[in-house]
DNA sequence: ACCTGAACACCGTTCAAGT
DNA sequence: ACCTGAACACCGTTCAAGT
């Protein structure tokens, strides 16, 4: 056996990062990630103090792709908008995440702050105050943001998604059921109805990117009323 | 040995719920609750499948909570704004989940729909209907709102939280990496002393309820524009 | 100096056995 | 019918031992 590339906190972040990219999140494990890496599991502790701390890296390995794509992003136009500004940058780091669909929970779980999250939130609210904003505003803003700033919301509604998915679309139960709904949740079994027009003519329930879009514009629009009025 | 009250899913969803709320999510184990139980782990697997369905269960339990919190409430005004109606009963969400921490990490994970989350979105979804909103319009809504619908968002910014928790602050340190700062992230250390001006006169840098009802009141507002607009 | 083997204290879950 | 004991295949992490 030739003596192997050397191991390193690189090496490391990396395979965790296919690890993750291959079979999720909780397919992160100390031995997956050295098996991978053609090595046992405790030695991983030389380059990692642990498990908390490879999963905060792994945040920031994420969080640098994000920073890349936006620096990608061609230069704002003189006099552009501030929301279409920062609308860009929200979507480009949204579409990093769309490639890594475990860094979101990731995210939500190990959101502590390293510097490449500090690049990203200081782009982010320098892009406000050049748009008039006030230091108290901005920071009321990045909070108002929440997650949404990267790219991502927990979702907790999915209409339907659960009753669709268990059996082929029976259209004869799916009715029973709508009725069934019609007496103790009347606006639910509405949307339903109105839902199951609509999937004749497009291609899913919800399209996750124009939902995205749409609360992300609501919320810059309201921020700019805000923003109007204190001038 | 007199026999015990016998087991059953309500008496182990309580015991969870109990766990949590002393032990936090990872505290929960079917070990730990068939304990709290005075009865051996794979007892629990009569009355519930599995851990997974334990925790959906969790979930429906919790919303059920927010779901008496929110009939609790005094009626709407007959001309009320429907901002202030669905406000109030977002913040009786929250309230809800103040009391249990563990929550809304748990939401995030297991939001299956339930009956109980059910009920919860077809009355929110009511409201805005009643307001004027087409189903359409409402269905967006919902998908904007997210989790904070249910009174939580999840945060990434909590500005300067590691930096001072590690040390008391240490005035003359904490200038240092200010001017540290200035040079490669201007907003945030511009950001980083009108905070800490501020820290001398209110309790803490960040109020989480305030800055919560913020980000609230921009999406509502936000909202209020497009249900203007298309009438 | 760097990695490994064996072990420890935990998990969720199974299955045959007890009562 | 309802619960238990023992076991299995996993975890993260430790520590002394190898090279």
């Amino acid at each position: 056996m030739a003596a192997r590339k050397p191991l390193s906190r690189e090496r490391i972040l990396r395979e965790a990062m296919a690890v993750a990219d291959r079979a999720g999140l909780a397919g992160v494990t100390m031995r997956s990630v050295a098996d991978g890496l053609g090595v046992e599991a405790m030695a991983l502790y030389r380059h990692v103090s642990g498990k908390n701390d490879l999963l905060d890296s792994l945040v920031e390995l994420i969080v640098a792709e994000i920073n890349e794509a936006c620096e990608a992003l061609p230069e704002p136009a003189p006099e552009e908008d501030w929301r279409s500004v920062l609308r860009r940058r929200i979507l480009a780091a949204r579409a990093t995440l769309l490639r890594h669909p475990w860094a979101p929970a990731l995210l939500g779980s190990h959101g502590t702050m390293g510097p490449a999250l500090m690049r990203y939130f200081d782009e982010f609210g320098a892009i406000m105050r050049r748009a008039g904003f006030s230091v108290d505003a901005v920071h009321h803003a990045l909070h108002a943001f929440g997650s949404r700033a990267l790219g991502f919301t927990t979702e907790l509604f999915q209409p339907g998604a659960p009753a669709i998915e268990e059996t082929e679309v029976d259209p004869e139960q799916a009715l029973a059921e709508l009725a069934a709904f019609a007496d103790s949740l009347p606006f639910l079994a509405e949307m339903a109805a109105h839902l199951q027009h609509d999937a004749a003519t497009t291609i899913g329930w919800c399209d996750d990117q124009r939902e995205f879009e749409f609360g992300l514009d609501a919320l810059l629009d309201g921020l700019e009323v805000r923003r109007a009025a204190s001038r």
